[in-house]
DNA sequence: CGAGATGCGTGCCTCATGCACGCTTCTGGA
DNA sequence: TCCAGAAGCGTGCATGAGGCACGCATCTCG
């Protein structure tokens, strides 16, 4: 027992530990800041996760995105007016509710989107060239794991 | 070159679109929310930046903690200001540099970080109990390394 | 058909943040 | 030795994001 649940603990520690320096040098907002650099005024920390939940969802009401983006319905209201401004999403009524608005993403939307998430992967793995493939693979296998089934799984 | 270049191309995406899921759910404010709960009025998602950076650094003078935490001084005085009046930290004169004041955790403090770090630990290790031990110390390895030669590295 | 629920946008208040200032102390060159 | 510039600290101030509640329109269900 004693071998098991210290190298356990361990583990859990370690994990811990780079998960809190994972975080702490990785903020959200100084992420988003970097990705949407140069994209234009209405694109920034602010925005990118309206645009982004977007990209993920396909079209949705702002009550609904504001759920699954953690936000609030005023904020997503405020920051959907910047970028249906920059013409990065339009507001459709929505046939099926007539009191619902849906946020569509334009094709410029979608462009900016898929260029943050190329930013991203090209960052990621210009610094997974010096790691042999086969742990590369591996890590991508247990972080999605970890992500799905780990500690903050919904 | 097809394959290898496709695939890590597929694992870089794979690993871009899992630590954006995390970052997502994960926000390091909602994160030290919930383990500084319950610990009091002055211990919150603000103020454990500042308490846990200085377990990690030892005393240190508000300037380098700053640096060190990526706030404003500013934000550090105040924040220290509340973590002082609740016997978390105390001031020291700095015996080196007359103008510097050191920022020193009390041992109230200390027990305070390591009831965060425990919780941490724990909830991670609970998630970890469905993996095969192997499994569980490969990831912290992969993920630690990660970390620190990531492209989140300094 | 009517009462409650839901959606949207907006105004308002609160609070964290960053900047700049005044003051003290240190440092390095004249 | 001394003085000008740098660096430390704390505070006041302006800005801006966030949350809450309201008014209005529409849906839903009894």
């Amino acid at each position: 027992m004693a071998t098991n649940d210290a190298g356990l603990n361990d583990t859990g520690h370690e994990i811990a530990d780079a998960l809190g320096l994972l975080l702490r040098r990785t903020t959200r907002a100084r992420l988003y800041h970097q990705l949407t650099e140069g994209l234009g005024e209405a694109v920034d920390e602010l925005t990118y996760p309206v645009l982004s939940g977007l990209a993920r969802t396909g079209p949705i009401s702002a009550a609904d995105l504001a759920r699954e983006a953690g936000l609030d319905r005023s904020n997503v209201t405020r920051r959907a007016d910047r970028l249906e401004q920059a013409g990065l999403l339009r507001r459709e009524p929505d046939p099926a509710d007539r009191r619902a608005t849906l946020l569509v993403l334009t094709e410029q939307g979608h462009r900016i989107v898929r260029t943050t998430r190329q930013r991203l992967a090209t960052r990621i793995e210009a610094s997974l060239d010096a790691w042999p493939a086969e742990e590369a693979r591996t890590f991508a296998r247990l972080l999605q794991r970890f992500v799905e089934e780990g500690p903050f799984a919904p």
